[in-house]
DNA sequence: CACTAGATTTTCT
DNA sequence: GAAAATCTAGTGG
């Protein structure tokens, strides 16, 4: 059978296309709310291609954002985050994991503002994904930052990319599963500074959260 | 369950 | 030198 979505006629056109770089250009907060249903793909250079449902995002600001990597300004390592909204800042930490981004406009008249993305639902390529994580549990696939770049192969080599581009290796589609009324805010998980913004989103009914309340 | 140590890059002090 | 937008394996209840 064939389950390819390109020759599948059910699909309208314009749920294949990628999300335009409109739909970043608002604040980080709008985006982050925004993005929570929106369907994250990753091609891999394979050919194969990963999809999950985003169901949880955290907005970054800048130099009002003590929590933001932008905080201090621009360096080599966040530089994308001062440019076009759209595309991905990935960037490494605690020595051993990546974090993926998407770049935004900006809040107030800050210089940078960025989307994490925190957890998804795994959607295709599932069978991937296991490989990749070491794990056959479809709730821990992806339910944190760092598992996310794990299971869908993403590091420093996607920082930069255009997410709006058709062509993108890591771009975002419309869908529309999770009901804006279900969608809960909280303190941002990890951050020791900026803990009095609310600037974390899910699904409240989602068992692919990072995190339950 | 809860808690803790260790993995080890980028940046700041 | 130390902390950070994290995760896992290990210990102990």
């Amino acid at each position: 059978m064939n389950q390819n979505n390109e020759t599948n006629p059910r699909k309208s056109p314009s749920l294949r296309r990628p999300l335009p770089r409109e739909f970043y250009s608002l604040s980080p907060l709008v985006v982050a709310k925004d993005l929570i249903g929106k369907k994250l793909v990753r091609i891999l250079e394979s050919g194969d291609r990963l999809e999950g449902i985003i169901v949880e995002t955290e907005a970054y600001g800048g130099s009002g954002d003590p929590a933001s990597h932008a905080f201090r300004g621009q360096t080599p390592r966040n530089a994308v985050m001062f440019g076009e909204p759209g595309h991905v800042y990935v960037y490494f930490t605690y020595g051993s994991h990546h974090c993926l981004n998407l770049v935004t406009g900006r809040f107030r008249s800050e210089l940078a503002g960025a989307v994490l993305v925190r957890a998804l639902q795994p959607t295709k390529g599932i069978n991937i994904m296991e490989e990749l994580r070491g794990t056959k549990d479809v709730h821990k696939l992806a339910n944190g930052p760092g598992k996310i770049c794990q299971a869908m192969s993403v590091d420093l080599e996607l920082n930069g990319c255009d997410a709006a581009s058709r062509t993108s290796p890591i771009r975002m589609e419309n869908q529309s599963i999770i009901p804006i009324s279900t969608i809960r805010s909280s303190p941002r998980i990890g951050v020791t500074n900026g803990t009095d913004k609310i600037w974390r989103f899910y699904a409240k009914d989602s068992a692919f959260v990072s995190r339950r309340s």
